[in-house]
DNA sequence: CCATTTAATTCAACCACTGAACAAATTGCG
DNA sequence: CGCAATTTGTTCAGTGGTTGAATTAAATGG
């Protein structure tokens, strides 16, 4: 009897390099390690075997290695299950490599740590104006949070794998910020300016890549780190003075041939509106920037950080203000209608507002959902969900530094051929 | 001294699955296939082994896998260089497996097969108004089509290693099209109704599988086909009755969680334009589908097939009839915002019009490009392309039966173990 | 005609997975 | 309590496929 597939088969799969002799083990330690990351209860080996139709000998070599790194634990408590030998529960490990996620915004600096577990070992941020600093002041002051936190790292026995920095601007592929708007920062070569600081260069066990990117895309990763069984596939739209979208696909952050996706500020929304400040007419960030949002509000003029601006906007909400509820409505509708263009071309069903659209999201989610179910043409068959961000202003670390340990999950024969 | 890395390091490189003892040379078959595939000049087995880091003797063995298979062929004059034994050219075979590509559209139904080497060894096209027929009835005729494409197949030694067939709506994973408003379809299980007909499910060669896809999703992969050497990112947009968009990133067709992406037609362009039939107002269908500019150039109500629609437009607009270029540039505007919006958010460089829009394309391309110009927020750095597609209806065909041919040499062990 | 050069093949060694057998640790039943 | 049953994890010979060096093949050039 023939039967026919109807699997996704247009979109093969792609093989990434040549496989020598030792990629074999090299792709086995991240098979075996995605596969405990990937799960609440600590699997056995035996287990993980069976799932991924390894043998159970080499499950266990494998998680031998894994061990031997740090990447991985025996969970101490066996849990007791039926007849037979008990398992041994594995476990990421938390005393092995971590992750530094660092930022710079318009009004504060960040730095935090993340182990491979998840944990947030680390948090600090600093409030400071940065538009009077010159980008060289600017990450010197980065510096010494950079510092504080690998002193943390090191005292709890981790090592930092590598750390990712957020700027709310352009960035291209050799880390250069070719523009932020919101810091008076055009062309600013980050890792030559900080080329100079042992804290970022000289790791205690290899050499820690830095990682310089747009901090709405980690902060849409930030969001899938805190969330761990959630979505795979989402639109994460950061709400600042600008607005940036992060692209999420399954678990993985798109980022463009150039790595300039996710303008979403700049998406017509109606060709014939006010004139915004890149030139075109109608873009969404003169609906929904938080500039015209306060203005519509009656706040204009005031010029506040943006996590403040929008708690002030909030509390003017809750308490009923008609002008800031009108200026609310009107700006989620306008989201509501650039975001329904985006889910309907990628087809995603999860819209998270961050950045000061978290704070919002009361407000906004109503006109945003009315939008995308008038707009989104399959929202008949299943419904997307629209929901506030669940990390705050911390997101972009977060993201960041959990860029880098989901890295070491990815591939962590990096990490265990590290130079000792 | 301490190496700053500044490489897109957030976006993890993923494995597959499980890599069994087997798996090493399945993927060098895959490899070196490719390796074959991506080039313009036969690389011999020492390039090969030089570019990808195999060794000689690995290469050899691999490709005689291959050339046993015959998915590869040696090249017969070797190309003369300097001194030293003379390389033996390796191309893709054309005697071995090939892509069957089948559409069944608005006005005609299409076949055509493909081989390795991307070569199209038979191609039918056959006009025929679908909307009278039952689905049931337009798949039978649909099969005359693709039993002679499979006689052809055969006498020329060649095996079908799998169908893709395309169709103008809304398709699931399983192959169940939900929607195709043009035609008249809904809930159409093309699988189920194909499965009598033992053309496409009695293969010479083990059992093809049957893909079913949109069909703008798979002209986008026809115009990658038709320029081997061109970009591998990009935005496809069909204009047929309705307008699709066909998202291909890094060589791979982008579809969406559930496969529905690319509903181009129902992006806003004004939200409080005209209404279109899906409910919604201001969808760029209602400013540039074919209708409205039908409507628009003084053609209501005139129910010509798609293309001769195209064809008559162009002709007038040959003419310098007012109406027609004014409805062009009209068309071409809204066309211009929505793509502007795209790429914003996806951060391509490339946009081809296909379908109709192809024939139109010396209309369509200038308001497109200034829309473009003035609402990219990065077009200062790196303007966008806008250019006609390579291939006219046949696209989608040829894009089928390309993608079943790109699948093999993705992954050529599936082809080499097959139950002879 | 022979040294030189590059291509491709052969072959022993080796690495990592495989499969089966075995040891370990617990439950359950008589 | 003792023993069979059960499941986990490890050991070990066997094997597939890559590795690296040596060898053969086939050309150019002086």
């Amino acid at each position: 009897m023939a039967v026919l597939w109807h699997c996704q088969g247009v979109t093969e799969t792609r093989t990434v390099g040549a496989v020598r002799q030792g990629s074999l083990r090299e792709l086995n330690l991240a098979v075996v390690l995605r596969r405990i990351a990937d799960t609440d209860r600590p699997p056995s080996r035996a287990e993980i075997a069976a799932d991924t139709g390894l043998t159970r000998a080499t499950v266990s070599a494998v998680v031998d290695d894994l061990i031997a790194g740090r990447l991985v634990t025996e969970a101490d408590p066996a849990p007791r299950t039926g007849a037979g030998r008990p398992a041994r529960g594995l476990l990421l490990g938390d005393t092995g490599p971590a992750g530094l996620g660092l930022e710079v915004n318009v009004d504060y600096l960040a730095a935090c740590v993340v182990d491979l577990t998840g944990a947030v070992r680390h948090h600090e941020v600093r409030r400071i104006d940065l538009r009077p600093l010159s980008p060289a002041d600017a990450l010197t002051a980065l510096v010494a949070l950079a510092r504080r936190a690998r002193t943390v790292a090191d005292d709890a026995g981790l090592g930092l794998a590598g750390a990712a920095l957020a700027v709310p601007g352009l960035v291209d592929a050799r880390g250069l910020v070719r523009l932020a708007p919101n810091l008076g920062w055009r062309d600013v070569d980050v890792p030559a300016l900080l080329a100079g600081h042992p804290a970022l260069t000289d790791p205690v066990d290899g050499v820690p890549p830095l990682v310089v990117e747009n901090e709405a895309n980690l902060a849409a990763l930030g969001e899938l780190h805190a969330r761990p069984g959630g979505p795979q596939s989402f639109l994460h739209v950061s709400g600042e003075i600008g607005i940036g979208a992060g692209i999420v696909l399954d678990g993985a952050l798109f980022r463009g041939s150039r790595g300039w996706s996710g303008e979403l500020g700049h998406v017509p929304v109606d060709p014939g509106g006010p004139t915004c400040r890149c030139g075109a007419r109608g873009c969404l960030e003169t609906y929904a920037g938080q500039e015209s949002v306060l203005a519509a509000a009656g706040l204009a003029g005031a010029d506040l950080p943006a996590d403040t601006a929008a708690r002030r906007l909030a509390d003017l909400a809750c308490s009923g203000d008609p002008a800031a509820l009108a200026a609310l409505n009107a700006a989620g509708t306008a989201l509501g209608v650039a975001v329904a263009g985006v889910v309907n071309l990628l087809d995603l069903d999860t819209v998270v507002l961050g950045g000061g659209y978290a704070t919002l999201a009361p407000w906004l989610c109503p006109p945003v959902l009315a939008e995308l179910d008038d707009r989104v043409l399959t929202s008949g068959w299943s419904p997307v969900t629209v929901r506030p961000a669940a990390l705050g202003a911390e997101s972009a670390a977060v993201g960041g530094a959990g860029s880098v340990v989901r890295r070491i999950i990815a591939r962590p024969s990096g990490w265990l051929s590290r130079p000792q």
